[in-house]
DNA sequence: TATTGACCTCAAGTTTAGTTGAGGTTCTAT
DNA sequence: ATAGAACCTCAACTAAACTTGAGGTCAATA
């Protein structure tokens, strides 16, 4: 039988397991981001994690900014930057969000940039190494110095 | 002293260097990909790799697929189902490229909402279970049936 | 009290996309 | 002919983000 209902033991600090179910994450991954750093916990006498219920919070956060794209080691940096490692405020949270949102924009105007690219290369096909701007991100003509690039490649077409 | 330039032999092989240098991926890279099925070789007398010069058109074409956000082993399956896994044609092009497209849209339209929410979450940062958009993406009510979630969690509020 | 579900630690495994290294062979210019 | 660059194979390593399993303990309930 289930563990028995505890809604009238109120504000009681949660177990792994409660977390778990009501974060969404396995108990393995709650192991796991306390090994990294991302959350804590105080233990019962009986050595088993017991988590305030702000935990909840910071677990949301941690998800939310993984949504965008955030490497766990990056949000382990800016969430242990907190003042204190304290509970998360709404400040932190305009902050981080802030912070984390121009980060995304990047993401997603790169990937929209992509997308134009190959909408127009699409029945084009051509993909040259001159012409076609899939093939030539801004990015990897400077790499080895577009003119030696260039002339390096000039006249290659058959490929 | 590095190879003889062998531009005044047109049109020859190219070495796993040589595809190196012109596509941008590292020779480790190349025979990875080999052991995917992404790309293949001929043998030299000597066991060494020669390519046609078609293999760079296709390293471009597996390289835009992973700019996109495919898994290689996607790439594999969509670039071996082509007919007689020939060398790729501009309709080939067309037909992955739409297909590939569609696939980053999703993904544009999907970090295009997450900036959303997150713009309209930022200062008021309640992040509540109920109520933020953002601890509540569409698919995971419906998950464990939204009706007995929502009632399991009624009135939590302080996490 | 005894069962059983929930919990503990620590090590090892998984996946993706490669890179690195050891030990040995081939190729090409001199 | 020979040096040295480039190549070969195979195994092991890397990184991120977890999961799985073994072996054992804790806690709530019948």
């Amino acid at each position: 039988m289930p563990e028995k209902e505890r809604a009238d033991l109120p504000r009681r600090e949660l177990t792994v397991g409660e977390v778990a179910a009501r974060s969404g994450v396995a108990v393995s991954t709650l192991h796991f981001y306390e090994t990294k750093g991302l959350i804590k916990s105080m233990r019962s006498r009986g050595n088993q994690r017991r988590y305030p219920r702000s935990v909840l919070r910071r677990i949301a956060v941690i998800k939310i900014a993984q949504r965008t794209g955030i490497p766990l080691a990056d949000i382990q940096k800016e969430l242990s930057a907190l003042p204190n490692d304290r509970q998360l405020l709404a400040s932190d949270w305009a902050h981080l969000s802030e912070h984390w949102k121009a980060d995304l924009n990047e993401r997603i105007n790169k990937l929209t940039a992509l997308r134009d690219q190959l909408t127009s290369c699409i029945g084009c096909g051509c993909l040259s190494m001159r012409d076609c701007p899939l093939r030539n991100p801004y990015d990897t003509l400077s790499e080895k110095g577009a003119g030696a690039y260039l002339i390096e490649h000039a006249g290659e077409e058959l490929d």
